[in-house]
DNA sequence: CATAAATTACCTACTAGATGATAGTTTTAA
DNA sequence: TTAAAACTATCATCTAGTAGGTAATTTATG
């Protein structure tokens, strides 16, 4: 199997802990859970995976790729950027459906049982949000559709906490359509008077 | 002991456990975790608080009795609503300069491995919260220093959102000031123009 | 093309340590 | 003296992880 490719069986493991970690966090599971979801013995997953850790970090640097190709997608079709933040929300959104939140805000929240190691990547995905959402808000401010003062990474920043913040607040109170009534006030809130 | 009362060292033992809580997620911890803190026993932890369970739902209730006091402070000062809500962010903000987020955003994100029978004083915290911070909110744009448009509870859940999530992107970045600019454009998005 | 060797991907069995919890005892405080 | 609060000792279960084995697949070789 050639260096850095996935087989499927290690995408069914990662699969299932991203399940498991975005909906109880990564120390509430163990490779027991995955050895029940999946169907395969324990020791084949240390096989594919050696350490709990190697199971994180794999974990955290496949979701950061799809996020990118998320963003990509996003990028490349011509939607205007007020549709594009719409699309960004879309993602937090899906995530909620699923009884779960964004891995990297979970593992945000539990960044104190982080491994080192996975910090930087962690940041740099949260640098990555920001700086994408800034150049939609730059974008949307330059063709008119939205109107704010000050910093478009600042207001980048306070778009994507109020998204991850969202899934907490939904989450808590078991309402997704609280979290669609956030996009839409955050949407509003930006758009034009 | 009277009834409902607790100890010295049942504060002490909650104040252990609700550090690091706070910092690593309930699951990420255990009672010698907690015996290391304060140097008494597990078989002690026991005594006082017979199951983990039991340890989490006092946790979440000594926390959201203490949220009330602080808000019951900040309702019974003269403070005008832009200062009330500027102290309000400051209770997030403490939480962060001990790298910690608010335990219940914690618990929240958690949702799915927390006992059930949390999940109702868990909701009630966020639904206290909104309404809190509807109240000031409508408060402020009756006095004039508030202007928004719309429901105030759907703009107090975006507040509310809004502080959550910006613990969960100042810890991931390591920047507490973020979420003290990320405050400071709260208020100024709300404030007059 | 057939066979042997190497590799992969799973398995069983097992381990050491940690965890949540309990029972009985001792110490401390009231 | 009694009750509370600590303790020691212990337990069952779980967890992360390892070693060695096996079957299937792939690669190398004659």
């Amino acid at each position: 199997m050639m260096r850095g490719m996935r087989t499927n069986t290690q995408d069914e493991i990662l699969n299932a802990a991203q399940a498991l970690a975005q909906q109880r966090g990564f120390n509430a599971f163990s490779y027991a859970d995955i050895s029940a979801a999946i169907g395969i013995r324990k020791a084949s997953i240390h096989y594919h995976f050696p350490s709990k850790e190697d199971l994180e970090l794999a974990l955290l640097l496949r979701y950061v790729e799809q996020f990118d190709e998320a963003l990509l997608a996003i990028d490349q079709s011509a939607d205007p950027p007020a549709l594009k933040l719409r699309r960004y929300g879309e993602l937090y959104r899906r995530t909620l459906s699923l009884g779960a939140i964004c891995l990297c805000g979970m593992m945000a929240s539990d960044i104190a049982a982080l491994p080192a190691m996975l910090r930087a990547p962690l940041a740099e995905f949260f640098v990555t949000q920001t700086n994408w959402l800034g150049g939609v808000l730059e974008a949307g401010r330059r063709n008119g559709e939205f109107v704010f003062a000050g910093d478009s990474v600042l207001r980048a920043r306070s778009v994507l906490a109020s998204l991850q913040g969202g899934l907490i607040v939904a989450r808590a109170l078991q309402d997704a359509a609280l979290f669609d009534a956030l996009v839409d006030d955050l949407l509003a809130g930006i758009g034009h008077r």
